[in-house]
DNA sequence: ATGGTAGCGCTGCTA
């Protein structure tokens, strides 16, 4: 099975990049984030005409995450476990069963600056997002946490810590929470494939050409749990498809990451 | 170089 992500920095703007993208990596299940679409206006017929089934929790403006499978999708679910009304997660949660595995897309707040009330947030939301895994799953279940997690877990993965002195994503608060995910029983898909790899970013701001410059993070990750991480066998950020092609605007400031797990109907 | 770009949507916010 193959499982991908992808922040697609709104995708009424990118659905011509993200079909293309689809038909040439060929994904079992896709993760979105950053649709900014309302649910009324998320393009699930042209989804379905692909082979894809999908679920889609947005309000419009900000935020909104989605998935899309072709391996089945069930029991579709948004914000956390109780919530009323996604008053705290803000559309940035979504979880369906699909093919077997419980796949979560997840847009983590970006918390601006550290110190600041979106930062607290940002911390808030993480501690949310472990609370309900602690009390509501089991880390010996498949499950496949995929998204924009707003946070690079290392050093390594940015392009030099000490531009990055006092700013978010890098925090230890953030990475602390982090690893709090991993202590639950999640892998880093990529650090699975690519365990000395460095300077191997998902994502790069569009300004002051810092993507030809190789200036990014590593902020989007697939994180499984063991029954699953025993089983992956490629992983790939798709760096390609931030390119802008021939002086096009670039497809999205992040690039699409994907793994492949050995089980399935579409396993390797 | 405390700059710069993209998306939404029409003013400034979010990233």
């Amino acid at each position: 099975m193959r499982i991908a992500t992808w922040n697609v920095n709104s995708l009424k703007a990118r659905m011509a990049k993200v079909e293309e993208w689809l038909s040439y990596a060929a994904p079992d299940v896709l993760c979105m984030q950053e649709t900014k679409l309302a649910d009324g206006a998320f393009p699930a017929m042209a989804f379905a005409a692909l082979g894809y089934e999908s679920a889609h929790h947005g309000n419009g403006r900000w935020n909104g995450v989605a998935i899309l499978s072709r391996v089945g999708l069930e029991n579709p679910r948004s914000g956390f476990v109780g919530e009323e009304l996604g008053a705290i997660e803000e559309c940035r949660l979504l979880t369906a069963s699909c093919g077997g595995v419980e796949v979560t897309s997840v847009y983590v707040p970006n918390g601006r600056e550290v110190g600041s009330e979106h930062y607290d947030r940002k911390l808030e939301w993480l501690d949310h997002l472990q609370q309900d895994l602690v009390t509501h799953c089991a880390p010996e279940g498949s499950m496949a946490i995929c998204g924009d997690f707003n946070v690079a877990p290392e050093d390594r993965d940015v392009y030099d810590i000490s531009k990055f002195a006092g700013a978010t994503h890098v925090s230890p608060e953030e990475r602390e929470r982090f690893k709090a995910l991993q202590s639950f029983g999640l892998e880093d898909a990529f650090r699975l494939v690519y365990p000395d790899a460095d300077q191997l970013f998902s994502w790069w701001d569009y300004r002051a050409g810092d993507f030809h410059k190789h200036r990014g993070m590593r902020i989007d990750h697939i994180l499984v749990t063991r029954p699953l991480a025993s089983r992956v066998t490629y992983a790939l950020i798709d760096r390609e498809a931030r390119k802008g092609m021939g002086g096009e605007r670039p497809p999205s400031d992040h690039a699409p990451m994907l793994v492949d797990v050995a089980i399935g109907p579409a396993s390797a």
